[in-house]
RNA sequence: GGCCCCAUAGUCUAGCGGUUAGGACGUUGCCCUCUCACGGCAGUAACACGGGUUCGAAUCCCGUUGGGGCUGCCA
């Protein structure tokens, strides 16, 4: 069987976003799945709209949610003279002509045909100019593209979509004698796409639904050349919301965007791999079942429509299953230069331990561990009303600052491994550490909470009674880790001063 | 407008001639509980419509409606 090669072909005219990431990943699934290969190829032929930083922004994306490309790189710009060579052959065959018709002259003939309720074709002006008049329009300099000479009379072009299982059928009346050479001498889209196609010897073509029209245009061209044939496989869209077709004005779509508000590259590759393709009831996959499963024939016929809420759920699903000291690096990672960065110790660790199952995002998770991380916590009025503090409580504080006062220093010293964890590459070492600096944290949080519940049985309060005003006191918020866990994070000197703060506040 | 494609709950989907139409997200209720989550349990909600074909249709065919795409010297 002959090897299975795929690419991805974005122009660097935008972040990479949603849609142009699952057709990689589609096109990056399917080669490996039969051990073949994926290339990537920057289609850089629009000059006015391609950045350096788009593309820079594309090959990143890519490398980040692991869709790694075979190979090098091919950039259609380096190759012009290539594509310009075939042009030429083109036109000796008599396959496509020039044409010397002006932009205006072309515009001018659209309003006529639309205004007389016909198709805006192009008119076939200098489908049929003679040698002499070709060449003394050449010798004048006159600009001119070239356009493909589409055969009529009838005839249709049909290929067959992997995707619908099908053939479709189109009418070669219905496709107009399309540039391919521009004004400027460079390719359009379908004249580089095919030559770059045929040469790298791609086998099948995985791409939006969007190219479907353009297909039997590409098909033409393969069979001027007499290149072999790909297998065409036309992915439906991705919708927005509102079931138009998924653009900025639905929020995030670019890959760099999702990096930054903190989801999992596992997440997104998760999600974009089940919008529009199954496997039985399966929904959580890893790149590696990803390849293992994927195929083209349970790929969705119908266009989705992109869900934030269940990537939530798939991101939150992977933050669950991320070791803390790793979440804290993927959050120091896209944290703003304002913020400052967290620390790889053992009480970040624990909080960031405690945290991760109540948070979607990493942001999120950040923002959850704040009031650790502020040294001045700033107490809100209308959450004070709400407590209804009186008498009791102040006393209440009085006493539970004794019970800090007395609990044991050397619960609070910080046996961080991260010195050990810094650079080293031995995964079941590190799950060693890890596992050690669970069972500290456990065993630690464990004290407290046998000598807080002591001290609350003696004066008859009940954790439901108290928890409150200890959170309240201890974070400023309304919702924060279990007690004992906060107690064991902030320490002991802290949890003093903020309780002593706290009080000053209250009275 | 013309051409092409699509149609199972709010969303992603399973189903491929005979099922109590299955799963997941969401949502609702309950349990757990120091808050919020997590977790567990239970519930909610769908075959767009109309014709055929067939003993039998979500499934096959045709039409209607609705949606999407293309109709560039963008890709």
């Amino acid at each position: 069987m002959q090897e299975v090669r795929t690419r991805f072909a974005p122009s660097p005219t935008g972040f990479l976003h949603i849609g142009g990431a699952r057709t990689a990943l589609f096109n990056y699934a399917y080669a490996k799945h039969f051990g073949g290969q994926f290339f990537l190829r920057i289609e850089d032929t629009d000059v006015e709209r391609s950045t350096k930083e788009y593309e820079a922004d594309i090959i990143e994306s890519l490398k980040w949610l692991g869709i790694n490309h075979d190979g090098e790189i091919t950039y259609q710009s380096n190759r012009i003279d290539i594509y310009k060579s075939y042009a030429k052959r083109l036109l000796k065959e008599e396959k496509a002509y020039y044409c010397f018709c002006s932009k205006e002259q072309l515009e001018e003939d659209r309003s006529v045909l639309i205004a007389n309720g016909k198709k805006p074709m192009y008119v076939g002006r200098c489908r049929n100019l003679d040698h002499c008049e070709i060449e003394k329009n050449l010798n004048l300099d006159k600009p001119h593209v070239i356009r493909f000479k589409v055969e009529r009379n009838g005839k249709s072009s049909v290929f067959k979509d992997l995707i619908r299982n099908q053939y479709v059928n189109i009418n070669n009346d219905e496709i107009d004698d399309f540039v391919i050479v521009r004004e400027d001498g460079i390719p359009t889209y379908n004249f580089a796409v095919v030559i770059d196609d045929a040469l790298s010897e791609i086998t099948h073509i995985i791409r939006g639904d969007d190219h479907v029209s353009n297909t039997p245009k590409q098909i033409m061209i393969y069979e001027s050349l007499c290149f072999k044939l790909p297998q065409f496989a036309h992915v439906s869209m991705i919708l927005g919301s509102d079931g138009k077709r998924l653009s900025k004005r639905h929020g995030a779509t670019s890959v760099n965007q999702y990096k930054k508000e903190g989801f999992l590259p596992e997440a997104l590759d998760n999600y974009l791999i089940r919008l529009g393709w199954s496997h039985g009831n399966d929904e959580i996959f890893s790149i590696s079942d990803i390849i293992k499963f994927f195929d083209l024939k349970s790929i969705s016929k119908s266009a989705a429509t992109f869900n934030t809420e269940k990537l939530l759920w798939l991101n939150s699903h992977y933050i669950k299953s991320k070791d803390s000291y790793f979440l804290i690096r993927l959050i120091n990672e896209i944290k703003e230069d304002s913020e400052k960065p967290l620390e790889k110790d053992i009480r970040t660790f624990s909080l960031i331990e405690s945290m991760k199952t109540r948070v979607k995002t990493l942001a999120e998770l950040r923002k959850a561990v704040g009031f650790y991380l502020e040294e001045e916590l700033e107490y809100d009025r209308g959450l004070m009303t709400e407590l209804n503090l009186t008498g009791k409580d102040i006393h209440f504080l009085k006493e539970f600052k004794v019970f800090l006062n007395g609990l044991e220093e050397n619960i609070f010293e910080d046996r961080s491994p991260k010195k050990e964890l810094e650079g080293i590459g031995n995964p079941s070492y590190m799950q060693d550490i890890m596992n050690e600096t669970l069972s500290t944290i456990n065993r630690t949080i464990e004290s407290i909470k046998s000598g807080f519940n002591a001290f609350l049985s003696k004066n008859n309060w009940t954790m439901k009674e108290k928890a409150m005003i200890i959170r309240v006191a201890l974070t400023g918020e309304k919702v924060s880790p279990p007690i004992y866990e906060i107690i064991f994070a902030l320490g002991k000197e802290k949890c003093i001063k903020r309780i002593e703060k706290f009080s000053k506040f209250i009275s």
